[in-house]
DNA sequence: ATGATACTGAAGTCATCGCTTCATTAATGG
DNA sequence: CCATTAATGAAGCGATGACTTCAGTATCAT
């Protein structure tokens, strides 16, 4: 889980069309057009995005004759939930200690 | 948690050098200089930093006297992890349902 | 008051992003 | 074989990103 690996997880989850073709394939695999076709964008742009979540590990595409058929992938999600596993520990600790602090606020 | 705070919550999250910052205030809040320090990079980055970091609630600032003192947040960690877990469900399904299918790979 | 310290605002630069159009390749169906 | 369908490559465009420098504003110490 190196740095350029979370740039690319992070920066393909930051934006919403291929948020929205997650959403869209973590119910079913599809194919570039039936991705394309809700979302309003051209195919290219469905490309490139697919591009963008295949090399950030969140896609996983298989092209059979003229159809690339698209799916989850394991390996983007692993990633996100292992940042935050190695994360969450210190977060939680210093989140205390904040609460600790805060108490002449509010 | 609306589409346009996960743009910025990813977004930030996308960047190594606001990750570093994270990482740093999660062992103890610091000052903008102090930040900046280790980083190699300007005061007037970091500030900017700080700000993508504060819009996105994963930080929190407050400035007494001319020290601008920087904290982690909760709203962003929450939000993120509130995101993962409306997602999860779905995720392990789909990456279960590939599972019985991809036993001709490997 | 004076000078140093801590930061912020404005503006500019260079790279990257998301998207489009146009052209092309490749597979499929009549 | 020919037309349609599915997808990709190349190139360009407007917008945004990360960063810098330079100039300013407060605050603090002496």
């Amino acid at each position: 889980m190196s740095g350029p690996e979370l740039d690319q997880l992070f920066h393909a989850l930051a934006d919403p069309t291929r948020r929205a073709i997650l959403s869209r394939l973590s119910h079913a695999p599809a194919s570039v057009s039936a991705l394309a076709e809700p979302l309003g964008v051209t195919l290219t742009a469905i490309s490139q995005h697919l591009r963008v979540l295949e090399t950030s590990g969140l896609a996983a595409t298989q092209k059979l004759g003229r159809v690339r058929t698209c799916r989850i992938a394991e390996p983007g999600f692993t990633a996100l939930e292992g940042w935050i596993a190695s994360h969450r520990a210190q977060w939680e600790r210093r989140l205390d200690a904040l609460g600790d602090v805060l108490e002449e606020d509010d």
